[in-house]
DNA sequence: TAGATTGTTAATCGATTAACAATC
DNA sequence: TAGATTGTTAATCGATTAACAATC
């Protein structure tokens, strides 16, 4: 079965399965069904046992599913049995928190590997980073075969630096710049924009 | 025609048409098209024109979009013709960069309060704004109006603090922490988690 | 005028849900 | 066994798209 014969939609909820069921197994739960998982989440249980049979049965009748057993299956679908290691590009305030934060280690995600520009910056440690040079970026890349981005560079700059990420053979690129940006369509893209959930929660507010 | 009426995907759009068409004015431009909003944004023309239906008729036969005034009737839409106060609670390093972020003002909103329990934290200055203690955080926000919350706090204060916001009186919260917290149904929120992007995105790549 | 583009309708497409036999 | 819950089918629901008359 070919991942592209998968609904999208469906692999973004995979991911939020196995969030809940990391803190469910972390409070010491063994088992959880469809319907445990749905209220949770504010989903339909005929919604989860769905999406989950597109990937195999992993549940058992009367008893539903053993999380541990639920998470590994999880993990291995969505490729995450081994750390990935991440590119961070921009190391404002946004990337220095990206930098420091301690939530990627283990759910699959390493910050590898920090560029800027400034060379005020380069060279400064950043937890036990050392600040690279943005030149030096596209053949490091390519040399340590790193396929996962995060960028979180001013507007103005997202699209060049894209660029050459394309060119280093970056496959995945998480934005936290607020504009679009144009990649093949071999390439995974993901926004966070703030502003725009902002924007969306006002519409329903009495001003 | 209530707001209930029409689709929550159709509003979670209009701050990216937003957004778009305030770069294209930035750039000078004066008219648009639905054609060419769906070329940028990798949506349809169609999907586009229905989007904005739903609200009235902002477009002229033959001539499209003028840029200007569809921008202004965007924001009053999503009623963002006036900045909207928020508070900001956790001043870690990602409330640090949230503090700091130049970002909001421009497109309504203005980090207006900022919150945290370490005494240590209470007092300092970050931008022109002086960190109080949470301890007041409820009648503060009460007193104040305020009704729009950002939450950066670990993810096991995240459902306490939330449950304060809501005495508070705020109905609207832009969560980071990586948890599903309990609101009443009038309360709306949003969630930023950058692993579940990143772990949405290694589905699709090779190992 | 001729060309371009809107707003809207109807058709299509895809996602969600209800229901239930199977079975732990 | 009786109760609970799965995986799956078919029905429903809702969102997207194609097409086009209207008109700038």
């Amino acid at each position: 079965m070919p991942p592209s014969s998968i609904p999208e939609i469906v692999i973004g909820r995979l991911p939020l399965y196995l969030r809940t069921l990391s803190r469910m197994a972390a409070a010491g739960k063994e088992y959880t069904s469809s319907h445990e998982l749905g209220q949770y989440l504010g989903i339909s249980s005929a919604q989860i046992r769905k999406d989950l049979s597109h990937f195999g049965e992993f549940g058992k009748q009367g008893t539903g599913y053993n999380i541990a057993y639920l998470s590994g299956q999880l993990k291995r679908i969505l490729k995450l049995e081994s750390v990935w290691d991440v590119a961070l590009i921009g190391v404002g305030d946004l990337g220095r928190a990206i930098a420091h934060y301690q939530g990627f280690i283990d759910r699959g995600f390493r910050v590898a590997a920090v560029y800027d520009t400034d060379p005020d910056k380069i060279g400064m440690k950043i937890g036990d980073l050392a600040i690279e040079d943005f030149s030096k970026m596209e053949t490091d890349i390519q040399k340590r075969n790193i396929r996962v981005a995060m960028l979180a560079v001013p507007f103005s700059e997202a699209q060049n630096v894209t660029d050459i990420l394309l060119k280093a053979g970056i496959k995945a690129i998480l934005s936290y710049a607020p504009i679009s940006i144009k990649v093949p369509s071999d390439v995974h893209v993901e926004y966070i924009d703030p502003v725009l959930h902002l924007q969306k929660m006002t519409f329903f507010l009495d001003k």
